[in-house]
RNA sequence: UCCUCCUUAGCUCAGUUGGUUAGAGCGUCGGACUGUUAAUCCGCAGGUCCUAGGUUCAAGUCCUAGAGGAGGAGCCA
């Protein structure tokens, strides 16, 4: 049995194949099935010729994703997207296909999240999918050749490690317990343990949020580094950013493709440096004080939103345009088209407008930012905006950063974390930085966050034993891949998403 | 928790100032076509206009409440 990804082994062979039928399109002696087998996309043709009777009869009752296995020869045909296609010679049915709901026309979020457990076939999602495993392997591949060890942190916690988030309340037999939100107090331990250390498991935030950024149920990647001060912390991330993203622009190509993601955006971030702010030369950005490349981060937005509303003008003015052909009459085929066209532009208006929209507030708020606060998603835009490549801000006011993070020595009311913001308005991927090692500035620490002090008593005993310079980050897998695959929105990068309101399928 | 918008056929959506029998495309089903790429063309079927109440001679359309959804803020990866 051959996988359709494989089919390039075998040109002009006959081979036998299986999957499921996503698409029918038919003539009169001709039918073109496409395959899915979970490996790749393939059309397979059916000719009346070629075929007894019985077999063409079966093909042309093929219904969408009947499952089937077929037997045919592969030719080379440069027009389809593997390449390859199969002319059919034997069809056997698998499974039978009855009204199955997701058709080749576009639908809704809220009815394609029902049916999820079907949506996950479509070309689309098998591409976000396979991304998705890529990226898995090669964050696993980067740590295990740079010589960390694997090792998960438990999911049942009893308290909650950075305080300030909402948590899933659970029972642990008759204990009360929480569903994790951070491994990284126990990555710490691990790492006084095995050196270099990750942790690569699910992380759960009961935030009431209804963003394209969040999901109450996600996947994080946690490396924590014994020895490591905050700049070796930064060249890590850096160098681990790059790995990731060029392993996936080496082997997902067909998958990035089908997303039509434009892929050049990437070229610089595997050659440039990627730009390392301070929270104060960041702030001077968002307030529009300090110059990058010779722009200011509010005339910058200014001028977007004086493109945005020309966009939405040329948009109106070609629908009008268009529905004045249709008016005119025109035939079918003609005005399918063209209400088609006329459907994608005003969407694009619907985007352009919420966009348009919100400009003003954001430069309103960046205007009116105040030094001390942690910055919002829209100044996080305001920031990437500027900037092609993902941004490093670091040295931040330790008030609004967990309470294990480090004081700098030289300025005590700076914390050294570091948050990476991916380009493009895709959100914080990073977050992380070198931990605090001083007992006593830890203890004030957990009293003024009001933490339950004997929940961390063990995590105070690694200050106590050989304590040493240590430093990590978390990377949110799911985030990284909606950037990498430019998705509109996070749900659509982990196979059944979890969010406020989302709890089924 | 707050703000804005949405809910009409299986799906995506039109529906004018409140006015005759509720509209289209896609999908399903039937038919035509031997190279289609969301194929195309012809035809049939398909409706509790989210729910409850109200205003009115008359409500898909207006008002009130509720339910569900989308986007954003806050919070964060």
């Amino acid at each position: 049995m051959i996988q359709i990804k494989d089919f390039k082994n075998y040109e002009e062979k006959v081979i036998e194949t299986q999957g499921w039928v996503t698409n029918r399109r038919s003539s009169k002696g001709l039918e073109f099935l496409i395959l899915r087998d979970g490996s790749g996309f393939a059309q397979c043709i059916v000719s009346k010729d070629d075929v007894s009777d019985d077999v063409f009869n079966v093909a042309s009752k093929l219904t969408q994703e009947s499952s089937v296995k077929l037997k045919g020869k592969v030719v080379k045909d440069e027009k389809q997207i593997g390449g390859y296609e199969l002319h059919v010679s034997e069809i056997k049915l698998i499974g039978t296909s009855v009204d199955y709901p997701i058709t080749n026309k576009e639908h809704g979020i809220e009815f394609l999240m029902d049916n999820r457990h079907l949506w996950l076939r479509s070309k689309r999602q098998w591409a976000v999918l396979k991304i998705r495993n890529r990226l898995i392997y090669a964050i696993n591949t980067f740590f295990q050749k740079e010589g960390f060890v694997q090792t998960d942190s438990p999911i049942f916690t009893p308290n909650a490690a950075e305080g300030s988030t909402t948590l899933f309340s659970s029972k642990f037999y008759d204990d009360d317990a929480y569903l994790a939100q951070t491994g990284q107090l126990y990555g710490e331990a691990m790492a006084m343990a095995m050196g270099k250390i990750y942790t690569f498991g699910p992380t759960f935030r009961a935030e009431k949020s209804k963003t394209r950024r969040h999901l109450s149920e996600f996947w994080m990647i946690e490396p924590e580094m014994a020895f490591y001060d905050n700049d070796m912390n930064m060249d890590l991330i850096e160098k681990f950013i790059k790995y990731i993203v060029k392993d996936v622009l080496e082997n997902c190509e067909t998958q990035l493709e089908m997303l039509n993601r434009d892929i050049t955006v990437f070229k610089n971030i595997i050659s440039e440096k990627f730009p390392r702010l301070t929270y104060d030369e960041a702030v001077e950005i968002i307030k529009g004080k300090k110059k990058i490349n010779g722009k200011i981060s509010i005339e910058v937005l200014e001028n977007d939103l004086v493109q945005i509303k020309k966009k939405i003008e040329e948009n109106k003015n070609e629908i009008t345009e268009k529905e004045k052909i249709i008016a005119g009459g025109v035939k079918k085929g003609k005005r399918n088209f063209l209400q088609n066209r006329i459907d994608t532009l005003k969407n694009d208006i619907h985007k352009l407008e919420i966009k348009a929209s919100n400009i003003p507030k954001w430069i309103e708020s960046a205007a009116n930012f105040e030094y001390g606060n942690d910055f919002g998603g829209s100044d996080e835009t305001v920031i990437t905006r500027m900037f092609d490549v993902p941004v490093m801000v670091y040295n931040w006011p330790h008030q609004i950063k967990a309470f294990y993070m480090k004081r700098d020595d030289e300025n005590p009311e700076l914390a050294k974390g570091v948050d990476v913001l991916a380009p493009e308005g895709y959100g914080e991927i990073v977050g992380g930085g070198e931990r605090e090692t001083d007992l006593n500035l830890l203890l004030s620490k957990i009293e003024e966050h009001n933490l339950p002090m004997k929940e961390f008593e063990w995590y105070l005993d690694l200050r106590k034993y050989g304590s040493v310079p240590h430093a990590g980050f978390g990377l949110g897998l799911e985030r990284t891949v909606a950037w990498v695959c430019g998705t509109q929105h996070i749900r659509e990068t982990i196979p059944f998403p979890r969010y406020y309101g989302r709890l089924r399928p």
